[in-house]
Formats: C-alpha cells, structure tokens, sequence
DNA sequence: CCAGACGTTGTT
DNA sequence: GTCTGG
DNA sequence: CCAGACGTTGTT
DNA sequence: GTCTGG
C-alpha cells in the first residue's frame, strides 16, 4: 500500500515538472517532508474546468472525506483506495468521474510484511521506493471536498492514493503498491473521458527501486533526509 | 419504512 | 448522499 | 502507515 | 484490543 511518504520536490520545481501553476501562495510556506503522514496536507495535481491555466497544484488532506462524512474521523482510514473496486465503493465511484488527481511525491515507504524465508519472527523493516533517478513519482488519486461543520461549513479537499498488486519485485516487500502514472498517462489520467481506468496497473519492475532504510521513520516526528539513507543490509 | 454503513491494511 | 439490510 | 494513549479531580 | 494523532 502507501502509508507514509517523502515530498521534498519544491512546488515550483513541481509545477514545472508537471506543467501545472500553483493555486495559493503556500510555496513560501514549504518545507522539504521526509515522513509524509496521513492526514496531513499535501500537494495534488489536478485539471480544472477553466481552461486558462488548468493544469493546479493544491493542497489537499490525506485521507478522504466522502462529502456526506459527519467528522474527520475516519479519514485516516481512507489514505488508499484499491482500483480493483474503486467503481463499486460508496466513498470512490462517484469521484472516479470527474475528481481524479495525482499526488506527486518524491517516494513512498513500505513496512515488509511478507516473510522471505527468514521466518514468522523476523521484525518488521522499514523499506524506501522511489525512482531510480530520484524523479518525483505521479500516484493516481481521487479528490473530493467536504464541509467541515466544526469551521462554519468551511471547505475541506482530501484525496486518496489508488493501490494495485504490486510487480513481481515489490511483492517481496508488500501485497500492495500505489499506481503510478508516466509521460502522457498523467494527462490521459487527469482529463480522459471516459475515465481510463485501465492506467491503475502495476509499474515495471525496473521503473522503481527499492532499499530498506532505518527504522526511525517509524516514529512521525522524526524527519529528515537521513530518514532515505540506505539501511546498512537491503534484503530484497 | 427506518437504521446503519459507507474503507484499507494487517493480523489472528 | 445513497445503498443495503431488516 | 506506526506510536501512543487508554482517566478524573484539583491545583498550578 | 482499539482508537487517536501525526
């Protein structure tokens, strides 16, 4: 799956990356984030209607909140959403319509879950994916707003990153992976009608690579760039 | 009709 | 909001 | 995703 | 065990 990720690109480095213009005036605030959490704000891509300028980097919450939700409780329950059913589940099928995004990021972790092996006792090791030229990553996501009824019915945007099965090399680390879109897909999968669902598969085994890092990402307030430095024995 | 769920992941 | 279960 | 809390009362 | 916070 995707459950922390790292989002050090700068916007403007992003928006030129992905030929996108930034919404508000936030690129002063940014700060380079090796240990993205959930629910936490961080930058989408998405293609809006006014054809000017439509490709927009914004801020988003991490962890969808379906329009209908009565608080933010369960958004951290709803980081991922799985392509194999995203048509059929109450909180994704309308948005796959027209509230598709991607969510740029620099890599993603993944806690090895699968025993290779070395047995049912072996303690769960922290793993870094990311390109092999250390390029930001486009996942495939979907967006949407909701009112928050705490702030006076303020606007909140959230998303939620798709996962897929993953390649024959990431299996070994994790059952799940987030989709990953390259070259023209992202705009096939930002504007294309109908939605092209056909683009939430598995990347190639040699577009990502992986190395197991130190466990100190484990703990939310710790972040920095050491956090990616190759643990000292990749297993995989 | 009303009530209750609506999600993913991992673990047992 | 919308669907499912009872 | 993992880590950390999980409680009340009264006092500072 | 289960929920909340980050």
């Amino acid at each position: 799956m995707c459950g922390r990720f790292v989002a050090t690109t700068a916007p403007s480095d992003l928006a030129l990356l992905f030929d996108a213009v930034l919404d508000d005036p936030f690129a002063e605030q940014f700060r380079a984030n090796y240990n993205v959490a959930p629910t936490t704000q961080i930058l989408t891509l998405v293609q809006t209607d006014d054809s000017a300028n439509d490709r927009v980097l914004r801020r988003a919450h991490w962890g969808l909140l379906p329009s209908w939700s009565k608080d933010r409780k369960r958004a951290a329950s709803m980081i991922n959403a799985r392509s194999e059913t995203l048509t059929e589940k109450p909180s994704f099928r309308n948005l796959v319509a027209r509230h598709r995004c991607v969510i740029p990021v620099d890599g993603y972790y993944e806690w090895r879950t699968v025993d290779v092996a070395t047995g049912p006792k072996t303690p769960k090791r922290p793993y870094f994916i990311s390109s092999p030229d250390g390029v930001a990553l486009a996942l495939a996501g979907l967006w949407t707003t909701w009112k928050d009824p705490e702030r006076n019915g303020e606007l909140v945007r959230s998303c939620a990153i798709i996962t897929t099965t993953p390649n024959e090399r990431l299996a070994a680390i994790h059952d799940r992976m987030p989709c990953v879109l390259d070259g023209d897909d992202i705009g096939e999968w930002l504007s294309g009608e109908p939605a092209p669902l056909h683009l939430l598969r598995a990347a190639a085994p040699e577009r990502l690579r992986h190395y197991s890092v130190s466990t100190a990402v484990n703990t939310v307030r710790n972040n920095g760039p050491e956090l990616i430095e190759p643990a000292e024995t990749t297993l995989f």
